[in-house]
RNA sequence: GGACGCGUAGCUCAGCGGGAGAGCACUACGUUGACAUCGUAGGGGUCGCUGGUUCGAUCCCAGCCGCGUCCACCA
């Protein structure tokens, strides 16, 4: 006997051991069975997973257990990210708050030790909350970012692209973070809105002749400045072009150039140039071959270039210390505070700066044309498919990709550096040390690259590294490309535009068919969630008071969402509802004997009841097939909820109460079979999004083998039996109607009046008569009887084309029910004065299509007949009273 | 400045050319019933505004207003 409640607590832990280790999570070896694979977005080993991960987590296996159940063989790959610059900052940070030596008291090699032994234990975190989740994943197939077979395939995607010149060494400008000290990608960058200011300096004319006026929010950056810009055509300017400027406290003749990047229309016009220090005088500089002159050290002070007062200092003291020394030559000109954005690091928080350095960089322009192609020919498509504008909007305008980080967690750039600066570029050091033997004619010290690669590099080739490339693997020939990614769009561009890019390139064929774009998860008022801000709803805490699958329904069902999921616990309390109605049904069905009968075939029932619900079954099982398959979670979803609470909880067992309780045995049997085998269909379609209870009443009811490799449901359509849709629909008709008239007029829920069918057709007492135990029940009346009018007293209602009547008269207040009529009757009018206005319009009738027409004519008819009906029993009504 | 998206019931959203919908919330009634984690019923919206196309617009087009996100911008 079930218990009253299910119990996620007990169930889940023993069911997912039960799966695990009955190897239904590995694809089936079957060679018939076709591929389908989906690789996990790998998480960042820096914490435990949040809430934005139990969705991704949670529409994968619901793709993956749906496809395995119907019979493909279903991988789900797991694994993790080593997250370069995110974990070695969670892990600095958490030596210095332990009061540890920092990273360069430890050493390099002590230090990247003790971040693998964090990796291990947030790594374990990971995996443990994947599957409290329920997650089906692949475990014997994990992989991590930074694991042996990865690393190799990071070393051999280096080499080629270098041999292809599609990465390359250069010496330009980067934004530098200076609290990490390495270079980040144009992506890493977050514009900040701050506070800010604009001081303008006046530079005397080195004849004495004058002075010119710039602005600038860096006054630091002055003394690297080489030129002064002006427009070519800024008539105020014209005489000043080549004469030079003397640079204030630096005392360095500059000249001033000409060039369009100068804006007349800017503060003075002229423009101070640094380009050491700022990306577009960087170009400014290269074109007027300009001196470039770096005052900064990696720590963001001001190194030996700075005049002597300035070096050491800190670049926000310089700034001050620049302006004081302006005001005292009396060569500040003025100050306004502003508003603008400033570059951040979008680890650090600190402001950026633009820093001259030699990086090696990735030609990403020519890997993304193949990418571009693919996307518009169709062969990896977005779910929803506007994600492409967005896709192709960064992917047309990619600037070079830097992905040398001066980190010391990550892959080792595979260079290795001769004395005389020459990079042997291998993939491993003995390659490097046979390539530097021919190129010097005997052995010289070689010393590997310090820096590792950019996180993202190691995760452009997750979809084919993790399958076993560069070895030719029978899994990698099997599930590449694989099916589906799933992921959120703020990583399209970090992520899924990388892997793109390198599947194209060494496999010759798109990552993936289909990426679906998940909503971002927000709290109910739809901010970000952050600990900060206390609005965090943490997913094991959330499994832990509702259960997983009342989680995974949720956030399935609200999957829908455009772009912002706003989950509050409420929401999960509902679906949990849901959950616990299920349970209850499945125990109303022990109690009643409805046990799985073997050989049963819905085909034959007989019984109307059956012969509806198996249709309904049916397309319900059309609905959440379709719509698994196009990525329509939210409306899966919502089929099955439907289906099961308003359709087989409301309806099916309903109806079958009074059958069961009746004489008929073989009605019984047929019955019991027929409900049993609807909540086999329901158990089977809604495993994917909730497999713990599922799982659980499968085996509680009997069922065979485990849920989780049982087969998906495909009913013919043949299922579906039109005369049986069209007498429930008269029953549930009457039943509907009926208590809304009862609640209505307040009759009192113990009361059992007579149910009058007012002139029905035969094949309406026909279907009345075979029903009338359960609308008896259902309905709360007593005899059903058959009259040419209703008797006087009685309210009268219409359903479905019949007309009833309840005799209530000594319950009712005659003017609650005079409102009642009157209020339908409107409703009525209306309807026709709609339907009238429409079809007395010529151009209506001459060009609207003809089944439109015909339409507002039957519902022209409808609505006249029930106004007809409804008059005659307003009539009676005045009698009575 | 460029791009994308969104304004429909109190809230979250679906509908996207022919009678305004769902879930939640709310109100009333109901408990020897599989289920109060429940049942039954009910109230609630000139579908952001203004034009246009159309026989017909919540739906298509244009403009406007409001909101959000991403990219660019430190003279």
């Amino acid at each position: 006997m079930l218990s009253k409640t299910f119990d996620p607590k007990t169930v889940e832990p023993r069911l997912y051991g039960a799966w695990e280790r009955s190897g239904a999570f590995a694809p089936t070896n079957d060679p018939a069975a076709a591929p389908f694979s989906i690789v996990i977005p790998p998480p960042n080993v820096t914490g435990s997973l949040h809430i934005g991960h139990a969705l991704n987590v949670t529409l994968q296996d619901v793709l993956v257990r749906f496809e395995r159940m119907r019979g493909r063989a279903a991988l789900w790959l797991p694994g993790a990210d080593h997250a370069g610059i995110a974990t070695q900052m969670v892990v600095e940070r958490e030596l210095a708050a332990r009061g540890n030596m920092s990273r360069r008291d430890m050493g390099r090699e002590a230090f990247v030790e003790r971040v693998w032994e964090w990796k291990e234990a947030a790594h374990r975190t990971i995996d443990e909350q994947l599957r409290r989740l329920g997650a089906s994943c692949d475990w014997g197939r994990e992989r991590f970012t930074l694991d042996e077979g990865l690393s190799a395939a990071v070393r051999k995607v280096f080499v080629a692209l270098w041999r292809d010149k599609l990465i390359y060494r250069d010496k330009r400008l980067v934004n530098w973070d200076p609290q990490f000290q390495t270079a980040i990608s144009d992506l890493e960058v977050e514009q900040r809105e701050v506070e800010g200011a604009y001081w303008h300096f006046a530079y005397p004319l080195e004849d004495g002749s004058g002075e010119i006026v710039v602005a600038t929010s860096r006054p630091e950056t002055m003394l690297a400045d080489t030129a002064v810009a002006v427009h070519p055509e800024d008539p105020r300017y014209q005489a000043l072009i080549g004469k030079c400027v003397r640079l204030p406290i630096v005392g360095r003749p500059i000249p001033i150039i000409a060039d369009d990047y100068a804006d007349p229309e800017k503060g003075s016009g002229a423009v101070k140039i640094t380009p050491a220090h700022d990306f577009n005088d960087f170009k400014v500089g290269q074109r007027h071959r300009l001196p470039m002159i770096n005052i900064l050290d990696p720590f963001a002070r001001l190194n030996e270039n700075a005049p002597p007062p300035f070096r050491g200092l800190d670049r926000f003291e310089a700034r001050r210390r620049v302006v004081a020394e302006f005001e005292r030559l009396g060569l500040l000109r003025g100050v306004e505070t502003v508003r603008h954005a400033v570059p951040h690091g979008d680890r650090s928080g600190v402001p950026l700066e633009p820093y001259l350095t030699d990086q090696w960089w990735v030609d990403a322009k020519a890997l993304a044309g193949p990418a571009i192609a693919a996307v518009e020919a169709g062969r990896t498509v977005f779910v929803p498919r506007h994600w492409e504008k967005t896709f192709f909007e960064w992917m047309r305008n990619i600037e070079p990709w830097c992905v040398s980080r001066q980190l010391w967690w990550g892959h080792r750039i595979p260079a290795w550096w001769g004395p005389d600066g020459k990079a042997f570029v291998a993939e491993s050091e003995g390659e490097a040390r046979r390539a530097a033997f021919e190129h010097y004619g005997r052995d010289e010290p070689l010393r590997q690259d310090e820096d590792v690669l950019d996180t993202w590099f190691s995760s452009g080739l997750w979809p084919f590294s993790t399958l076993g490339w560069p070895e030719r693997t029978a899994d990698l020939e099997r599930f590449y490309p694989t099916d589906t990614l799933v992921t959120g769009f703020d990583i399209i561009f970090f992520w899924v535009a990388r892997m793109m890019m390198m599947g194209l390139k060494f496999m010759g064929e798109v990552p993936f068919r289909r990426v679906f774009i998940n909503a971002l998860v927000r709290d109910a008022g739809g901010m970000k969630m952050s600990k900060s801000k206390g609005n965090v709803l943490d997913p094991l805490e959330l499994v832990d008071r509702y259960g997983a699958d009342a989680l995974r329904f949720t956030l399935t069902a609200m999957s829908g969402a455009a772009r912002d999921l706003k989950l509050s616990a409420q929401r999960i309390e509902g679906y949990r509802n849901f959950g616990t109605k299920l349970w209850n049904a499945a125990r109303f069905c022990q109690m009643n004997g409805c046990e799985r009968v073997p050989g049963f075939d819905p085909a034959t029932v007989s019984h109307v009841h059956n012969r509806w619900i198996r249709g309904e079954a049916a397309a319900t099982t059309r609905t959440v097939t379709e719509a698994l398959d196009a990525c329509a979670f939210d409306e899966a979803a919502g089929a099955i909820y439907r289906f099961v609470w308003n359709v087989f909880c409301d309806w099916r067992l309903e109806f079958a109460k009074p059958v069961l309780a009746g004489a008929d045995e073989a009605a019984k049997a047929e019955t019991r079979a027929a409900i049993a085998w609807t909540l086999d269909v329901i158990l089977r379609l809604l495993h994917p999004i909730m497999p713990f209870l599922t799982e659980e009443l499968w085996q509680a009811t009997g069922g065979e083998g485990m849920l989780i490799t049982a087969t998906w449901p495909d009913l013919p359509r043949s299922y579906v039996d039109e005369d049986a849709r069209a007498e429930m629909a008269l029953v549930i008709g009457v039943i509907a109607e009926g208590r809304s008239v009862r609640s209505e007029l307040r009759v009192p829920p113990a009361a059992r009046p007579p149910l009058d069918s007012v002139g029905a057709s035969p094949e309406q007492r026909q279907i009345l008569e075979a029903n009338a135990a359960v609308i008896q029940q259902t309905l709360r009346v007593g005899a059903i009887r058959f009259v040419d009018e209703p008797e006087p007293g009685s309210v009268p209602y219409l359903a479905e084309g019949g007309t009833f009547a309840l005799p209530v008269a000594d319950h009712i207040d005659i003017g609650a029910e005079r409102a009642r009529l009157d209020k339908e009757l409107a409703e009525r009018e209306a309807d026709i004065e709609r339907a009238q206005k429409k079809l007395s319009n010529p151009a209506f009738i001459a060009r609207a299509p003809e089944e439109v027409v015909g339409e507002s004519r039957e519902r022209l008819a409808e609505a006249e007949d029930a106004r007809e009906r409804l008059r005659s029993v307003r009539a009676r009504l005045e009698g009575v009273a």
